[in-house]
DNA sequence: GCACTTTCATGATATTTATCATGGCTAGTT
DNA sequence: AACTAGCCATGATAAATATCATGAAAGTGC
């Protein structure tokens, strides 16, 4: 991880986060104390079972957040992107962190420490509740997460989250909205899917042959929306 | 449903629940705006796709909390027993309801309108930060749910499940703790677990016959936890 | 450009789980 | 006591998915 320097108030993700709400002294506190730094593809920001010291603030790139089990194999919890935050979970519960956040880009993610985000969090009404509201929020996806995963199968819930990518990564300078923009390995799928490997793969061709994907070198393009929708939806 | 009255500082959920934190007078004003009522095992306390206009507060008996797919077919989502609240997450992000509550026993439950409960919220500090810290806790709980039901096997998430609802349903004025004091039906717990009915009661018969619970009428006892620990830790 | 490693792809096979079918058991009802 | 409805249980079978194996393609470092 390379240390630099970054001014909040030029930030992409101020426009998008709870620094919406700061005032300019809050600001200036963050700012004062606040460390940035540029991680590569691959790297990691933090790891389960760490104490939380703080929360993260990405300021540019992509993350995954995984738990893994026994055997290493690694389950996609959820993603986070430019103007979003990590580590606030565990640092509220007041327990450990319970999953790995691994840039799946190159990033800027910025490291706010525990008490200047708690003193926000306690001082700043705005702030509050935006995050409670977040956390509602997030709560709700995590149930939606749990049907799915309890009822639907493995197909529906692979053009599922073809769509949910393709959504979650939407370009917002590009006209190319088909194209999911994030590359992610067969392997990363499957951990999202919750299924092996080959799996996914098997499943892909077949949505090629069928004419809902098309694979242009490792990304994937969309063809039939309404039919992956179809696919998704068949049972929930 | 049957109305009755009930005083809040009587209430056994008063000491597990925010209400702890109440000032005399918000007592009052909660006492005041709430309505009660008596639900019969199998009645709803609230349905999916409802606008909350509140929220609910258990003072006695348990509830299951589910969401259903297009055959109607139920995924149990949590449980909440005295003391908990429900209905907090939908109208916090102020979104609708997306799951049905249930008694799974004759429930006593209290209602607290949605402006006195907001006011509640944004007024006192410490309801603010237990509904913060609980809703963080809550969202690491769905997480590890993800996890199991995308990595774990049938097998593996019903030892987990039998093993949560002897912890879940303690009765703290039993001593015979060994036994799962709640009676579900093995469609319930095939719908917590993710399975078809036919699929738990198989295991079931499995689990008994290798001396790991057994069956007294309805209700199931844990004989060997030590061995559903490790069935349910096999992977993760 | 060539070795090397990782990822992708597909076949063969095994395992798990769902589905369909049938019958027994139990609790509540008349 | 007989009747009925709703579980519970188990067998037979089918379908979905995992696992193992093998090779091709695509990146990566030197």
């Amino acid at each position: 991880m390379q240390k630099i320097h970054l001014d909040c108030n030029n930030c992409d993700s101020k426009a998008v986060s709870f620094l919406t709400y700061c005032t300019n002294e809050e600001s200036e506190m963050v700012m004062a104390a606040k460390s940035c730094g540029h991680y590569k593809k691959g790297q990691s920001i933090f790891n389960e079972d760490n104490i939380p010291l703080g929360i993260y603030c990405l300021s540019k790139g992509a993350i995954k957040l995984t738990r893994s089990n026994k055997d290493g194999k690694e389950q996609i919890i959820r993603f986070a992107r430019e103007g979003e935050f990590l580590g606030y979970r565990a640092l509220i519960a007041d327990e450990r962190l319970v999953a790995t956040a691994t840039c799946i880009e190159d990033t800027i993610c910025c490291f706010i420490p525990k008490n200047v985000f708690l003193e926000l969090l306690e001082k700043n009404s705005q702030i509050n509740k935006y995050m409670l509201k977040s956390l509602c929020h997030d709560l709700g996806i995590a149930d939606e997460r749990i049907q799915s995963l309890a009822q639907k199968s493995v197909r529906e819930r692979l053009a599922e989250t073809l769509l949910f990518l393709q959504i979650t990564f939407q370009d917002e300078n590009t006209l190319d909205e088909s194209l999911i923009s994030v590359t992610l390995p067969r392997e990363d799928i499957a951990n999202i899917v919750g299924t092996a490997t080959e799996t996914v793969i098997r499943l892909l061709s077949e949505f090629k042959a069928d004419k809902l994907i098309d694979m242009e070198g490792k990304k994937i393009r969309i063809l039939n929306k309404t039919g992956l929708e179809r696919i998704s939806h068949a049972s929930v």
